[in-house]
DNA sequence: CTCATATCAGGCTTACTGACATCT
DNA sequence: CAGATGTCAGTAGGCCTGATATGA
């Protein structure tokens, strides 16, 4: 079969071609990452937002860690099988369950963002220091302006 | 409810994830650029490889645009629903089909690429000209590091 | 009554995997 | 026989919709 993909299509240097594509590597691996520990993108996102704010119950969990109110129910499940967090019935409102950062929760977030961390400098390791820096300011630029524009402007989240 | 997304959760910084938010973004632009004219990103892709590289059968199209044989299946079959493309067996070689591009098909693509180009706009509003090209700059080089040491060493592909 | 919480049951998507019959 | 081709079925993770039961 003489015939592959030599040419580059023409859509090969478009933006949004090229930053989903490179998206699409950065994403494989942190999920790597992740996965060679048994973990996925939901629990480190659960993880760490219990160890930044403390206990929370689900909803609220969800709002901080922008993952829907449907998929906690099963994060949760899955990090309460594994021993990371416990479950608890809110006394003060009993619709409620509290979600806390057991100690092996803990130890596993740790685990979870080193993997995290050697994502980022794969990812990365084609770049100088400099461009690092730029790429970033520019990713965050866009997507500020994007964000703005998408969810947040009737929201007046204070 | 006093209690919302407020601070930015510790990884909101993070190049991967800046990256998959922004991708997310830009994939939005573009599968709505396109369905707004009942397409989608798979149709471009085999519209645009063939009017490039003229009649092919469906696994040398699949080579040429990076698409799965099993997803060209699908897209074959919703192109030449619609007119877009024709599906012929190929007299050389019982196997194969030979898909080619209509009329309609032509024209099709010019209104994919009018919506394309109006979606890289989008994306990239809120850059300088200079900005853009060292965003897309860099994201190239990424995309290169990370295509050769995924796809491509053991291919050998020539 | 209205709203929030938690749960369950699904959909949609993009890449990808596997099985399979057919043909070279 | 190996290998290419086309087809169909099904997976995974992330994101999202809806219905429902319960309680504030």
């Amino acid at each position: 079969m003489e015939d592959s993909g030599n040419a580059a299509p023409r859509w090969a240097g478009m933006p949004t071609w090229l930053l989903g594509q490179t998206a699409q590597h950065a994403g494989r691996l942190v999920v790597d990452g992740f996965s060679s520990v048994g973990a996925r993108g939901y629990h480190y996102r659960v993880l760490a937002t219990l160890d930044d704010c403390g206990p929370a119950s689900q909803a609220t969990l969800g709002r901080r860690s922008g993952i829907h109110l449907s998929d906690m129910v099963a994060t949760v499940n899955e990090l309460a099988e594994l021993g990371f967090v416990e479950r608890a019935p809110d006394p003060s409102d009993r619709r409620r369950n509290v979600i806390s950062l057991t100690a092996a929760g803990k130890r596993h977030l740790r685990r979870l963002e080193s993997r995290l961390a050697a994502s980022q400098d794969e990812l990365l390791a084609p770049l100088s220091v400099e461009e690092r820096a730029s790429l970033t300011g520019l990713l965050a630029r866009l997507l500020d302006h994007h964000n703005q524009r998408a969810g947040l402007p009737e929201e007046r989240w204070r």
